[in-house]
DNA sequence: CAAATAGGTATACAAATGTACGCTCAAATA
DNA sequence: TATTTGAGCGTACATTTGTATACCTATTTG
């Protein structure tokens, strides 16, 4: 019952990860971590974080990775409940709220480096939120047909703004939460209907000449 | 032409301030900078630092406010064209974006606090976003004359899409600069457009009770 | 079973940081 | 004019950092 070399090398990576994610928090960002802070945390030599990551950066990845891993259930089971329920904006909203008061850590990380100093940080999590608004841009496209390049324009005001919501959900009191959510969704609805009315035109001109 | 004492040390408080701000770029952030770095660059000793600023952190408080400033400034200069040429969604947006082309420095520092680590970072840069927010609602109310609630909601919609759209332009080629400044109209216009939709029947329901 | 491999550790060092202490000397005050 | 004040500097020190080098030892390989 020995783990096999491979096993304990991977138990020790999710120490090292485990322990990242572990140390960030509203007041901690994760540029501001140092590599021996997280060794410590992890219960391991410094030096044995380079077995397993080339520096900080590389580690730092691996979580933005993980965190779109996190989003990328949360999303299907939004699909699932919207499917139940109805109602598309007020349950996406309400999950991703629900998502952030759950973990926390992962959506400090995509936060803050969202507008990192780090470009390659700043691709990754913007990779993570393609994944979003593409999704959400085919229901638009799909539900509404609209043109495609309005349902993504459309789609990514929605997600920044729910994003941004999430975001100031961190500092406020349980007791605001709920109005936090409204205000979002509210905000949702008035770009729904917009691009309904912007849209509505172009949609028309488009079927009649495929006709 | 002695220089008085005061006037002395205002000029190197500036040196400090304007070196800081200096140091910011899509690379680096407030928080990563230290306060050896600053004075390096300010080309003074370390310790006179103490004589002007307790620690690092009034000094970025300070920093934001200088921000805050250049951004109303900015914003009257918004009003005045808005006056000139019609057009607020449009002639808004474009000055943001002039804005942030020629002092990329300020709004590296307002992007990055607004969800940094520090929560008195995060309180100063929402104040002075509340400017712009409280001033857009005041603009929607009076033209639109919508419940004030709405107003406000849909103008913090607003001005969160356009200091994305801002942030994005940082990392992209002057090429795609325009196209990135008609996607944030394009999405104003649906929130302005859906705002309007849904506060109508409110609207008439208030006139009528009023009347 | 013997040899090679590789995850983990201990020690060590140069670099950088925040800041305490004490000094200088020009401007302000009396 | 004599005294006080305070901005700015130089030195110093403890702390923390990333990482180079060498070593140990259990697993894997031949």
């Amino acid at each position: 019952m020995t783990a096999s070399r491979a096993q304990q090398k991977e138990k020790t990576r999710r120490l090292i990860i485990d322990a990242a994610l572990r140390l960030l928090s509203q007041e901690r960002s994760y540029s501001s971590l140092s590599l021996r802070e997280v060794t410590r945390e992890a219960g391991i030599a410094p030096n044995s974080f380079y077995r397993h990551f080339e520096d900080m950066e590389e580690l730092g990845l691996t979580l933005v990775d993980e965190g779109g891993v996190a989003l990328r259930q949360l999303m299907r089971k939004a699909r699932q409940r919207i499917r139940d329920r109805g109602s598309v904006i007020h349950t996406s909203v309400e999950t991703f709220m629900e998502f952030i008061q759950k973990s926390p850590h992962v959506f400090y990380l995509l936060l803050r480096e969202r507008s990192g100093t780090s470009l390659a940080f700043r691709k990754a999590v913007s990779r993570e939120l393609q994944y979003f608004i593409v999704e959400l841009a085919d229901y638009i496209q799909q539900t509404q047909n609209y043109p495609t390049a309005d349902a993504k324009i459309q789609a990514e005001a929605m997600v920044i703004l729910v994003f941004n919501a999430g975001a100031e959900a961190l500092d406020c009191k349980p007791a605001e939460l709920k109005l936090l959510t409204e205000k979002a969704i509210t905000q949702l609805r008035y770009i729904a209907r917009g691009a309904d009315i912007f849209s509505k035109g172009r949609r028309t001109e488009l079927s009649s000449s495929d006709a």
